[in-house]
DNA sequence: CAGGCCAACTAGGTTAACCATGTTGGTCGC
DNA sequence: GCGACCAACATGGTTAACCTAGTTGGCCTG
């Protein structure tokens, strides 16, 4: 499953499984597999499945529950009052961290160029 | 260093770092102690001190080069609080401002390459 | 002296193992 | 039947080890 591209596994599976919380394929509420079974989806280690879920657990977007599992985050599960629609939010969420990603990869690539032009 | 509280190691000195950033005790663009260094100060393993630097790196708080270290990111204009339920608004136009730094800076990195190509 | 090579650092990704803790379902004894 | 216990499963935290890759400085050779 994890493709070639120079981008880590764990990222890799967790941007799979946010994309999959944000189009619906997993319904707020709804369990994920077990790490068990995430690990032989995504043909990957236990460790790695265990980042990415950490990475999102992270951002609010999944929650575990020792002994049960790990689920999509129900907006009246966690808090009462509660704004926009959650399409928007995970949207966003998932807008901030590439836009991260972009913005640390660029970062190196700029450092490194500056780098080599004052030598 | 680590508190004996329920809060895992990990986030502990994740947090503390990002209280020495947000303080101004680690400037932005300043280096960070090694990773070895780190795990030396909290008295933690190396391998929390790694999760730790993650996730402020996953943030976007810090920037590692690899080689050289883990430095505080001096980019003060992309970078959003990274406190939850942030107004969906104001996310929205940091966003497309950070959109829109990125655009530029990759242009010209794109630029300066295609020019150090030509010759 | 110049240039290249190499050893010692650095971050980062991956894997495996161990332990703690919580849940659940089945079985065994009463 | 009922309650207690226990095995199997779940997440979560921690540690250690191995590997890749980039940087740096020093040493050695030509």
């Amino acid at each position: 499953m994890v493709k070639k591209t120079g981008r880590p596994a764990y990222l890799q599976i967790a941007d799979d499984l946010r994309e999959q919380v944000r189009g619906g394929s997993l319904a707020p509420g709804a369990p994920l597999p077990s790490t068990a079974q995430l690990a032989e989806q995504y043909d990957a280690s236990l460790s790695v499945v265990k980042m990415a879920v950490g990475i999102l657990r992270n951002e609010g977007l999944l929650i575990g529950q020792q002994g049960k599992g790990v689920f999509v985050r129900d907006d009246e599960s966690s808090e009462s009052g509660q704004g926009p629609a959650v399409d928007l939010v995970s949207e966003v969420i998932e807008l901030r961290t590439a836009v991260r990603d972009l913005s640390e990869r660029l970062a190196q690539v700029e450092s490194t160029l500056s780098e080599r032009s004052d030598r």
